[in-house]
DNA sequence: GCTAAGATATTGTTCAACAATCCTCAAGAG
DNA sequence: CTCTTGAGGATTGTTGAACAATATCTTAGC
């Protein structure tokens, strides 16, 4: 048993969350979901933990576990914290190893593979793994897996999204100028085109979530 | 009750680690403490799991839960995650509200009093808000709670530093620059003046380790 | 001195029970 | 009719004991 029990019921949960069987605001019930996993209550509660931590469930006392709910406030707050840690990986850019640079490019290739293919599911993790790619510059493990944390968080928003091609299309062209500047060694301009990238990106799922609402 | 038991059975963990009363290092028998705080072992993993998330401690599969041992490579990492933050928070200055910008200042202010009284100890602590304030002009929620936890790690490098004095005094008047430049809205000196503290900072620490290791 | 098998201690997990808390909903006062 | 109040029911919070799984320590054999 190379991974606990509460870790393999946590995988569980997660890919249910994220593959929207379990859509936001649910109840994860400790009883109900303990007897049909096979697990006690304390296991349940273990593999909630691992969750909370990773903001994709929410505990209230007394109350429960639920599927965290991402508000409009969230998103722009997670946007504020990818700002800092991307625009922080492309400063940082210059002094990365090459394998943190190769995985930048290599990640607008295959999105642009994906968009060819007309996978935008694919396209979508690309786009995801293209800007971790940009916070790895950063060379900090902390920072990659708070930024594992957010994007995760982030997927939250997009299952309310209703096409991913109208979200992602836009921003290819982009993610491979990005790329250009980063081998060019333009990190000032980078940064700059960076910066308004997240800008209108948080707008768009701002706008989204707000139309969907309505 | 407010909070859980398990809170607050973290909380008197987190104080004996903080305080010293747990050196790093220390395995946390998970029958005796629950004997002496007299909680059941359910509660005290409970508590155990929100150390853990607040990098405290560390978890290893069947062999239980140790107090944190900070290595040189952690300060490293911890100040790399620390640039991106403050100098995040200090691009958005111009944008913070006036409550934010103030605690910059306020916080300075009182480590100089600090000082001029003698206690290193609050010198310390107010330094610490300082940096959390300059965080803090980012006005993100997740930042905030992000830089306490690094801040928390942070402190268990210090219970090996034999002198506060030796390692906050020549940070005095830098920090006080730092807050006038802000101030002045001299941002771009800000956060260059930022980036070469951090560097000062890490070495500072780095050394101290290296010495005290030997 | 080294390796391997067994003994010991600790953690991982389950279970059943009870306490504490929250939510629902109906009854009553205004 | 609205609002408060309280009883009841459902869910979570916590406990203690038991057993399984794993790591560490001890010891026997070479």
């Amino acid at each position: 048993m190379a991974l606990s029990t509460a870790q393999r019921v946590a995988d569980t949960l997660r890919d249910r969350i994220e593959g929207g069987g379990l859509p936001p605001g649910t109840q994860l019930s400790e009883e109900a979901l303990g007897r049909e996993l096979g697990v006690s209550r304390n296991t349940l509660r273990e593999a909630f933990r691992l969750l909370v931590h990773e903001s994709l469930v929410v505990h209230r006392l007394n109350r429960g576990v639920f599927v965290r709910v991402l508000e409009p406030a969230d998103v722009t707050d997670i946007y504020r914290v990818r700002a800092a840690l991307e625009t922080a990986g492309v400063r940082a850019a210059d002094g990365a190893g090459p394998a943190a640079r190769a995985a930048v490019t290599e990640a607008v290739t295959r999105a642009e593979r994906a968009a060819a293919d007309g996978d935008w599911q694919e396209v979508g993790s690309a786009d995801l793994r293209f800007h971790r790619a940009l916070a790895g510059l950063g060379g900090s493990a902390r920072i990659d897996s708070a930024m594992d944390r957010l994007l995760a968080e982030l997927r939250l928003a997009f299952h309310t999204m209703p096409s991913p091609r109208r979200f992602h299309e836009p921003f290819l062209t982009r993610n491979r100028a990005l790329a250009t500047l980063l081998e060019n060694g333009e990190y000032g301009r980078a940064e700059a085109e960076l910066t308004t990238y997240l800008d209108d990106a948080r707008q768009l799922i701002l706008d989204t979530m707000r139309e969907a609402a309505s």
